[in-house]
DNA sequence: TATCATTGCATAGCATGCTATTCAACTGTT
DNA sequence: AACAGTTGAATAGCATGCTATGCAATGATA
């Protein structure tokens, strides 16, 4: 029996996943900001000061991913960071003005392209869906 | 009303394919394969021959992603290109001993990982599951 | 206290994916 | 045949994500 790629849960997840940042990017772009930017200004505008192990840990992505993207938010000019008062070896990432006024707009960016992905759903399949993904995550994880 | 990352499809999408794609290179990487490259194999296993173009076609990414994932794959052995008699810009690209013989333990890895993802769906949920990534697939498309 | 392990972060190197650009080969039209 | 437009592919440049290392600060322990 061959392996049909439309019928693999990995190979969709990959092409919906890409649809959804690509979507994201070009809502967000006009604000100055990049997909995994938004990932961690969620999370900073959620508890400004976070150290970057806490951010690793709220994203879900590897130390590595997390240093460089607070280096392209530091350049790009959405984050400032702070020697961390009882820590030598962490600072503490805090959000500049900028960063904080791009919040209103850059939510309601996604909340657009979340509407558009699942615009074909009832509001009772979006909650069925959404819980079937943290399922999938949860077994990932564990497993 | 803050926006939460748990409960925003694109989040959790994203969430959802990188632990899809880490799976599967945990699972293939003995097999020297990478994730992309046995995408790429999924459509040549299929219907070897095809031109660069029918490859971005059917894993629908962009020409220059799949032009470089071709030469890691040429690089790694995997496929020869053969100049097309009837269009001297295009080529075909031809699997090599090496690739025909990774299929069985490819799919079988690939169907693994699902496997383990979906664990916690039931059959029924597994169906619906695959239909909504679909959905949501064909309205970002569309929109 | 001297040593060893742990922890927080930076860096190197690579794969995947994108947009934009370039170039050569093909097509169609005049 | 000559020109313009289209198409197939390569390349440059960048963002995101990963693993593997290295290093300095901290903590724990002999």
């Amino acid at each position: 029996m061959a392996f049909q790629k439309e019928r693999s849960a990995g190979f969709l997840a990959n092409h919906m996943a890409r649809l959804f940042a690509n979507g994201l990017q070009q809502r967000i772009r006009p604000l100055g900001l990049a997909p995994a930017q938004f990932m961690a200004l969620l999370a900073l505008w959620d508890e400004d000061g976070l150290t970057q192990r806490e951010l690793v840990q709220r994203l879900s992505v590897e130390q590595a991913t997390m240093a460089n993207t607070l280096i392209r938010m530091e350049r790009d000019g959405l984050i400032e960071r702070r020697s961390h008062p009882e820590d030598g070896r962490s600072q503490s990432i805090h959000l500049t003005a900028k960063a904080i006024a791009l919040r209103e707009p850059a939510t309601q960016a996604a909340r657009s392209q979340n509407e558009a992905a699942l615009v074909d759903l009832s509001e009772d399949e979006r909650l069925v869906f959404l819980d079937m993904m943290r399922r999938a995550i949860a077994s990932m994880q564990s497993g």
